[in-house]
DNA sequence: CTGAAAGCGCTTACAG
DNA sequence: CTGAAAGCGCTTACAG
């Protein structure tokens, strides 16, 4: 068992003596450049790297190159079903495009988000998605720090420091509560975040009042089981109950069906419910969630590309939403039909 | 807004010269050794990292030392939601030990695993944290790597080749087992992991034999919601229907609670559910999911303090369950009194 | 207690 | 198309 008590890495110096070319032209084959190869060399080289089992020091490289090919990545709770889904495209993703991710959650510990961003910095990261709330002046900071930066599910308008992606929510949210509206219920609730930048709640406003229906409730609540499970019973203990809720996260909506069911509330015949992410928990919750899916692959995907790529200029990049229909909004799914209105 | 382009990185070559010693002392100081370093010396050291800003190239500290802070960390879906509060939990205790967390997941590509390893410690990292099933041989040859390994929520009973820990699988199965036993329910079905040695089952074929029940159905399904959701559909349509069932998992269980509320049982009334990890989605179900629960931080925290002071010898290092009870098994946890047996 | 210097394993201008 | 060599920013024996 102690055969390799230290199994002697292997260096390019070794692929270099093996394949009888300096360490230079290892780097080129490797590399694909900046000098071209010839072919034969080229074979060679690959060879020997095949028969040494090599692998580049990452470190090394890093050092060298000044940056790693590491993406950080900031998220304020990994936990958070969404984000573990999203943190898993984005691990797909760079594997794909030969990074890897270092994930710092921000709740973790007291440090500031700027600082948690220096941390990664002198890790040498070559980009940063940044999953959390920044405010203009953090958002400054990073802009200067000459490494690609972008803000994913962070809705910046166009007043953004730095690119942001993610899907519309405003225009998301419509989607649900239209059809909710479409339904037939007038009395349409909202819970969710605080932001006074929300666009869920705005596109929740949107849609009630271009189908000429007075403002529901709006129930603030953070993003969480627990928000939804506390917003929820605030919803079914009021004297004016709501005939639908539009949440804001699916998290939050299955708070509030516990809540619902606590209070022997059904759904959706009592009270309808719909919400946003499309997160894999929301197909399995009874009745399952009716909601508004974010393309997350496909965000990942671009996330990852556009880090790559070197980032760019501020400014939002949309993706489309997708409703997802189930049984909680009052539809069955085993009709082919949509809801009359 | 372009004002540094590129803001000069600060290296320790900046701090020696400001505080007027050699690089050397800068790094006596700040890695606390090998050298001492004079009081005042020190403080003047410190005094120009912080008017500086310095921070360690980690790339450069990584290539000299031979190994980065950084811990790999190997799991084979980082969206299960155990896995993803497991994470969690190991990126906390990663910072309080000053290292920060790679995360791989083994699903994501077409690579084996010893594969995936080797790419983790072409990245230097200190020490590995496995959470998938391994083969002996892998375990070998990982154990021969080198590098601190440690295997987590993996049980390798006395045969394994890595240090291992986790829960007790088999006592916790038991342990909710019984408790379901308890409720006076004769025929106990299990649904979890088809794998030979899982713990879990034995546990709950421990328990039934031991109260003197027969062997109740066991279904084999995969450990996602997904398959637990099949498995409660064959449960609910078989001809002989168990009065309860112990999953594997809470995920299962989830799953479980779907399929029965499709077929118009009820939970715990015409079948009581009880399952194992804790997760936190258990306790928004409704009913809420009675489980065992894992004591994660505690695992977690064991687990990176292990690694970092060099993880040692192979052997299994068990943590305690404890039974959560909530309502699907039965119990009206608003009362005081267990449930008479 | 402090410093000059070699070395970690890469990359890449520079020269041929 | 190929190579010798400097340099990336640390750590740490070695010498004082």
């Amino acid at each position: 068992m102690d055969e390799h008590l230290m199994p002697r890495k292997v260096t390019r110096a070794d692929v270099a003596r093996l394949s009888g070319v300096s360490t230079a032209v290892v780097s080129y084959v490797l590399n694909d450049g900046p000098k071209p190869v010839a072919k034969v060399t080229r074979e060679r080289v690959l060879e020997a790297v095949r028969v040494l089992g090599y692998r580049p020091n990452a470190a090394a490289r890093a050092l060298s190159r000044g940056t790693a090919d590491t993406i950080g990545m900031i998220v304020v709770d990994s936990r958070n079903p969404f984000f573990a889904q999203l943190l898993h495209a984005l691990d797909r993703a760079s594997v794909r495009n030969g990074r890897s991710l270092l994930i710092v959650n921000s709740d973790r510990e007291r440090q500031s988000a700027v600082d948690q961003v220096h941390d990664l910095l002198a890790r040498q990261v070559g980009g940063l998605i940044l999953a959390d709330v920044l405010t203009d002046t953090e958002q400054e900071i990073v802009a200067s720090l000459g490494v690609p930066a972008l803000l994913i599910n962070q809705y910046t308008g166009s007043g953004g420091l730095l690119p942001a992606m993610g899907v519309d929510f405003r225009a998301g949210a419509r989607q649900a509560v239209d059809h909710v509206i479409g339904h037939g219920y007038r009395d349409v609730a909202f819970v969710g975040g605080a932001l006074a930048i929300d666009q869920r709640e705005r596109g929740w406003a949107d849609a009630l009042r271009d189908a000429g229906l007075p403002l529901g409730q709006s129930v603030h609540a953070p993003f969480s089981y627990e928000g939804g499970l506390s917003a929820g019973r605030a919803i079914a203990e009021a004297d004016r109950r709501p005939r639908a809720v539009f949440a804001a996260s699916d998290q939050i909506a299955i708070g509030l069906l516990a809540a619902f069911a606590d209070a022997g509330l059904r759904v959706p015949d009592d009270i309808a419910v719909v919400s946003f992410d499309g997160i894999a928990e929301a197909a399995y919750t009874r009745p399952a969630l009716t909601t508004v899916a974010q393309p997350i692959a496909e965000m990942a995907d671009a996330a990852i590309r556009r880090l790559v790529d070197g980032a760019g200029d501020p400014g939002y990049t949309t993706f489309p939403t997708e409703l997802l229909i189930r049984r909680s909004c009052g539809c069955d799914p085993s009709m082919d039909a949509p809801p009359t209105t």
